[in-house]
DNA sequence: GCAAAATTGATAGTAATACTATTATATTTG
DNA sequence: CAAATATAATAGTATTACTATCAATTTTGC
């Protein structure tokens, strides 16, 4: 994968103007991933970007309506590179049940390795997914965005990994339904076991969560 | 559990005058459920608060830090409601397996009556639970908050709930894993539901999440 | 029943946020 | 190399999220 130069495409509606053609664009892109793994999604401000990459406020306002909409943008640049992931780890096995397994070890763990695009890290990316997507999201405004396809990417990701629980469970009636709990459930439990680790288990194994929701996965299909 | 007027208890903590102490406390209350409901939480505002109850909004900052601090004491009075609920509903029943089913049900479902709180309105309030609650421990702020014990009602209904998975499966190592998924999970589902459908299934049948829970949680037990 | 204490109302003010606007200066490109 | 485009520098506005002050009202304790 290490060679490979794979360009992700992103819906022209997620920005004013494309920040991957200039760059200007690409520092925006790049040090807003860094600001908002520091300081969180609402503490991170255009004018605190604005004074890291020493550029104005209103120049970033030129590739971005505002903070949420780059948090879209980012939400959505990391689900069309999680498909081309999986497509990748899954292409040319014929087990379904194996393509599951990978599938969910992709979807369940954070990012370790920064290594095919040069501008974004992806390490820190999945972070602010796991942590901060949901607010991508969970706002007033989703009716409208999800009419405009701002979450196409991640909808493409749910339904290439339902199309095997059908596969293996051709008249399962939740495959949907499935897949999103597993993937939204992993980044929460991820959160709660930094912060609110009560509402998780301590296992003596850093895989507890993949485990989770990998048995999960099979208890239901079998 | 009409008539019987039970007195939820709230940690001191989350607010600054017991609202439930004065009739512009319970007003303040009463009318933020309602309007959280009908602009979101990020579009409410104190001052918005403030015109509907003809207040100062300084006035309402004399029971409450900010909004933040008053959906997690709406949060906190839910949870704790909701422990009481699950309590009643469970007691006297022998069978876990009955038990995990009612408690899944009141997890997984939105209240649709109204009937034991003068002032708060439980219907709109899961409403908020459902779509908001979401908000009030993802944040900054969490692990300060967690250490003061914000969130204690919520991992209480969690630790009841695994607590009864664990009398049926005793050495199942994952079992508020499992609960907190569940609840999330609902929550986000009724949520994807209305709003992101294709995330989701679209069955004949209005009761398709609490089923897709109960069904789950049963698929790990056996 | 009344003084003291506490609560609320009315009003003002501040710093930060989330933008928008304008114009000069640079940079790119046909 | 002129024209078009992008960026920098700067200013300004409405809203949000508070804090402060003091007068009016209500509650309470004796």
């Amino acid at each position: 994968m290490n060679h490979i130069q794979v360009k992700i495409e992103i819906n022209p509606d997620l920005y004013l103007k494309n920040p991957d053609s200039s760059e200007l664009g690409r520092k925006i892109v790049n040090q807003s991933i860094t600001m908002i793994n520091e300081l969180g999604f609402e503490t991170f401000t255009f004018k605190k970007l604005g004074l890291k990459i020493e550029s104005p406020e209103s120049s970033i306002y030129r590739y971005f309506e505002n903070k949420h909409s780059l948090l879209v943008y980012l939400v959505s640049w990391y689900w069309s590179w999680t498909e081309y992931r999986l497509a990748f780890a899954t292409t040319n096995i014929v087990s379904p049940k194996e393509r599951i397994i990978k599938a969910i070890e992709i979807l369940t763990k954070p990012v370790l390795i920064d290594n095919s695009f040069s501008y974004i890290n992806e390490v820190l990316l999945s972070e602010i997914i796991f942590s901060e997507s949901i607010k991508a999201y969970h706002t007033k405004n989703v009716d409208e965005e999800n009419k405009k396809g701002f979450f196409k990417a991640y909808k493409n990701v749910v339904k290439r990994i339902s199309n095997i629980i059908l596969e293996l469970k051709p008249d399962y009636v939740f495959p949907n339904m499935l897949i999103s709990t597993v993937i939204e459930g992993a980044h929460q439990q991820h959160f709660f076991t930094n912060h609110i680790p009560s509402l998780t288990d301590k296992v003596n194994d850093d895989n507890s969560i993949p485990t989770f929701y990998t048995e999960l996965i099979f208890n239901i299909l079998k």
